[in-house]
DNA sequence: CACAGTTGGATTGTCCGACAAAGTCACTTG
DNA sequence: CAAGTGACTTTGTCGGACAATCCAACTGTG
């Protein structure tokens, strides 16, 4: 039975052999989100299905049902995953919406100034814009016709119920949309976020600025009925340039650290 | 001691009052993040410093320590927080970086397009290059001029290990390092994820397209060296039309949904 | 006294079992 | 058939437990 095989004892440092590189051990919590995460991201797990109980997945883990939790919970913050109608764990697809907060956080983390917010929109809110002139459905222009309408009314009666800023943000997120660009929109989110209060600060500084701002909605939203792209961005380009002047007017300074409470 | 008080009995509803809205009640893992996440957020909990042991956190907050670590978990996901050397929690500051996997991964999952990638990259990266123009210090132009004589040398000997492609990749984040603005950084990130595999394949496909890649890094880097904003966003974008007529020449169709092993 | 090895406590990752609250669903009843 | 009801399911939370690992203090040795 034994065949006494004729071999040399060699030893591993001997070889000089390149060490084995560390293993890398996940917890438990992560790996199973981790293959959940995956089975979603390859559209194995479409939105909308319902994910097994609790109880169902800690079986098919192998592991415990509080391990199980960990992994939902990280799944749950991720988006990929959320309690609908308060009970069973639906797949979602984390929308732009979704990662726009955590990036505007981070982004006042890191002290971010008006002006690095200020010289991104400066360049995709006139691109929207151009977008938008090219694809714009005729449904579409009703709807920017409304909004500037609206704008229009609340410059005539100073009793409207949203502020003249907040009217302004709207036209910007609807172009925005209209253009049809999803990453031009998770773009411009966490920006959008930011944006708000400072331009809430700058209106009631100036409110003399809401002619020259209905004046170029105005302008911008008959650009892009007529298809006109280059138009739409110019005006939209305009439009943000005569914001930074009026911030300028107002003295506020554009290159102080945003506050935390932009957020809240 | 019981003084008759005169009272008269009417029905809620019969002032037709208001009803209660809806009292919000929060899962108590949820209520622990959010406390961590509030004291982070406001700077009271500055990043690097470490949270107490899970046992403390459990007494502190009266909740039991599978709770809390459900909480954690969360933090975790949202990059607020991180176990540092395999133990102790640490507060950490998340990072632009942090967020653009998963934007990047939403996008995916919403089947967008390449040229939906590219309409934005084509406005973000000039005016990375015009704001770089302004800003670059000396250091930074070395910087710059080291990419470039790499990406010739890799043009002259294919033998590189880094391909063409990740050189390219590699400068334009450069350049929007050296533009200084954070808001821009992020907005591009997620892109860039996607942005590099499509263009390694474009590469593959059009190796012809090294020559005058290399010759816009070149005008772009001059342009920047010599503070002319103008020239450097100019250059920048025709860089991108550029790639954008490459894609057509090599008869890849633009506007076809990103696969998924994009991010892989 | 310096230094390396040992040891014991502290902390995390995981498991088990339990229970109240809230939802679900089938069944009963008017 | 609609409304009501009651049993079952599932989640959120708790308490305790234990192995593995890390940390720090302690100890023996030269």
């Amino acid at each position: 039975m034994t065949t006494a095989a004729v071999t040399t004892v060699v030893s591993f440092e001997a070889l000089a052999l390149a060490p084995f590189e560390r293993v890398k051990v996940m917890p438990a919590y992560k790996a199973v989100s981790g293959a959940v995460e995956q089975r979603i991201v390859r559209g194995e797990l479409k939105p909308g299905v319902q994910l097994p109980t609790e109880q169902a997945l800690a079986q098919q883990f192998g592991v415990n049902r509080s391990t199980v939790r960990e992994a939902i919970r990280q799944l749950e913050q991720e988006g990929l995953v959320e309690r609908r109608a308060s009970k069973r764990l639906h797949v979602t697809m984390p929308g732009a919406y979704d990662a726009a907060p955590r990036a505007a956080r981070s982004l006042l983390l890191q002290q971010i100034t008006f002006d690095e917010l200020w010289q991104v929109a400066l360049v995709l809110e006139p691109q929207a814009a151009r977008l938008a002139a090219k694809t714009a459905s005729s449904a579409d222009q009703v709807e920017l016709q409304d909004s500037v309408t609206r704008l229009a009314a609340h410059y005539k009666a100073q009793g409207s119920i949203l502020s003249h800023a907040e009217l302004d943000i709207e036209f910007h997120a609807l172009v925005a949309r209209i253009s049809g660009n999803r990453v031009l929109m998770l773009a411009r989110e966490p920006i959008n976020l930011l944006y708000r209060p400072s331009l809430i600060r700058l209106q009631q500084a100036l409110p003399q600025m809401e002619r020259r701002n209905l004046d170029a909605h105005k302008r911008i939203v008959r650009a892009i009925a007529a298809g006109d792209a280059n138009l739409a961005q110019e005006w939209t380009r305009k439009h943000l340039i005569d914001f930074q002047r009026g911030y300028a007017l107002a003295g506020i300074p554009m290159n102080t650290p945003l506050q935390m409470h932009h957020l809240e």
